[in-house]
DNA sequence: CTGAAAGCGCTTACAG
DNA sequence: CTGAAAGCGCTTACAG
């Protein structure tokens, strides 16, 4: 900078007042500025910017993993509605470990990150009260549980894509559905149940099996043929996330039923490989990008107004989606 | 730090001489030091360490995206690799667009990375120069076209991947193979043709199908259905990666063709639900993370060693997994 | 082993 | 509109 400003014959606050463009300089001088931080190749240091302003222009986000289509697409979002403005993305895969979310935490807060947003339950506002030093807002996103209420939260209605999910199922017929369920999918399955209960019928505990988060696909095709040998007359099968789902096709096609016509099987998730499963699944399909880039937006705005109480807009509504997966209950 | 200076009774450089541990203090010295970092709470700003000292302990990672397996592993890994030693990670996800490419890259410049990992084949490094203000090292992992020599490289032996496969298909008695071939995979390629070709067969250029690199599952099954029409005698497929060869088995699936009993599969790159295919998938499986963590300790290594010159290790062996969609070649 | 001083590269009131 | 000064929170030789 100090090389610049004598190229240009000025001195360096000169030079700092046309970079940041709060203070305006005679045209002729900012072109003689200009000029010279063309000619020098000169890039403004902006940890020396950020000591002295306090703004680093970058926010973390912490995702519970990466590996899935929904956080990739968090990532990815979260990442294009910050580059739009500038800020740049610290990411950190918590893997659901408090332990190593507490380390990133202390790491973005000596990096002087200028906010934070968590995606994912991931119990830590619980339990990680935030390290003295951090003096950024935070905002959640992806919320499906209870929900912490000491920051700002922008989330689905899951529960509406559980409703959406067992008015359809209800309006093809079917009376018996088994549900395969995730952990913290609890009002997902809720949603599926008030549908039911809309036409007074009742979704009964025995027929919702949980299964473990790590089990992936192998643990969806256990739990669908679980499933069906416990009550071979269900005539659906309603997954809280389509990676089940796809189990409960495989299941399905294993146990010698036809889906959709012995058996339809919805999905939930809108997992981009669910239209090219065979059949193609039928599903909820989630506003991810919208939400990540609403959190987003959220989270910034609450940097650039401090003092300010942040709404938490209500959460987004899901659709539902129709292919082929899903159809008229058999005719007993 | 004043205030943990007063509280302990020295001054600050003792308090940073305890923090950094790079000068002995007294332990009784120590002791209080620690006392009153504990008592108030403080953490060192890094942002201002890093203005004195020029390291941010923080280093980019370029990726093409983070939607699929392979780059999600890339970056989990290597975010792990870095968290090891303290550093911590700016994600870039360039979706092969080199103006956004661009823009992150002035940014991690701007921010000072202490160094850059490119993942993935990006035709950056040639056409990307880094912005003069750049002084940090660079490494490049997962490339398979030409290398472009000015960095060091961590990468896979792509073309013996395509060479095991092709063996596997050879001992199995398959003479025609049809190919499904992702954009720049053409070692992979190479590696089957020198297969066939230790044997004396030659694969025709006629029977290599190219896929668009955004075409996706839909295309697996696009080309795989072209290729099966262009050469009804084809007794094999490979595919450049797994999502071609889950299109390229529900194509199969749709033409009436068995797999393994009229028509084998081979995939490459080891996708997770390779396996959960039906039938399983047999395919080319990836040291993805051992590659990502090889990298970041060879970029770590640079940026303690400013000046050593950096050997390119030798390309990780891929290694071929056996499922059920491969099988002998059926008689005619 | 501890303290006083300079400096990292910017920004920000504050005079002129 | 431009220039001189102080300061952001650290680290780093350098004396004592």
């Amino acid at each position: 900078m100090q090389d610049v400003a004598r190229r240009a014959g000025v001195t360096k606050q000169t030079v700092s007042n046309v970079v940041t463009g709060r203070v305006a300089v005679r045209p002729e001088t900012e072109a003689r500025v200009r000029a010279a931080i063309d000619e020098l190749g000169y890039t403004p240091n902006l940890v020396a910017r950020s000591l002295a302003t306090g703004s680093t222009r970058t926010v973390g986000l912490f995702v519970p993993t990466v590996t899935t289509a929904f956080y990739a697409h968090v990532v990815e979002e979260a990442e294009d509605a910050l580059g739009r403005q500038g800020y740049h993305l610290l990411l950190c895969t918590t893997r659901r470990d408090g332990g190593r979310a507490r380390q990133h935490l202390a790491g973005l807060t000596s990096r002087s990150v200028d906010g934070l947003l968590i995606a994912g339950d991931q119990d830590l506002p619980g339990r990680l009260p935030l390290p003295a030093g951090a003096r950024f807002p935070v905002v959640l996103c992806a919320w499906e549980t209870e929900l912490p209420g000491r920051f700002p939260v922008v989330t689905i209605d899951y529960e509406l894509g559980g409703h959406l999910a067992g008015r359809h199922l209800r309006e093809l017929g079917h009376e018996r559905v088994a549900v395969l369920a995730g952990p913290a999918h609890g009002r997902r399955v809720a949603g599926l149940r008030r549908a039911f209960a809309d036409d007074g019928l009742t979704v009964p505990d025995s027929a919702v099996h949980l299964v473990p988060a790590s089990a992936g696909l192998a643990g969806g095709i256990a739990a669908a043929r679980a499933a069906l040998a416990a009550d071979p007359d269900t005539t659906a099968l309603f997954a809280t996330h389509d990676v089940l789902a796809a189990g409960a096709l495989q299941a399905a096609r294993d146990a010698g039923r036809s889906v959709p016509r012995d058996l339809s099987v919805v999905g939930y998730d809108d997992d981009p490989a669910g239209p090219l499963s065979r059949p193609a699944l039928t599903g909820v399909a989630l506003p991810t990008r919208e939400m990540a880039r609403q959190a987003i937006e959220l989270l910034l705005g609450a940097v650039s107004a401090p003092g300010e109480p942040v709404g938490t807009p209500r959460p987004l509504p899901p659709e539902l989606i129709v292919r082929d997966s899903s159809g008229p209950v058999p005719r007993a």
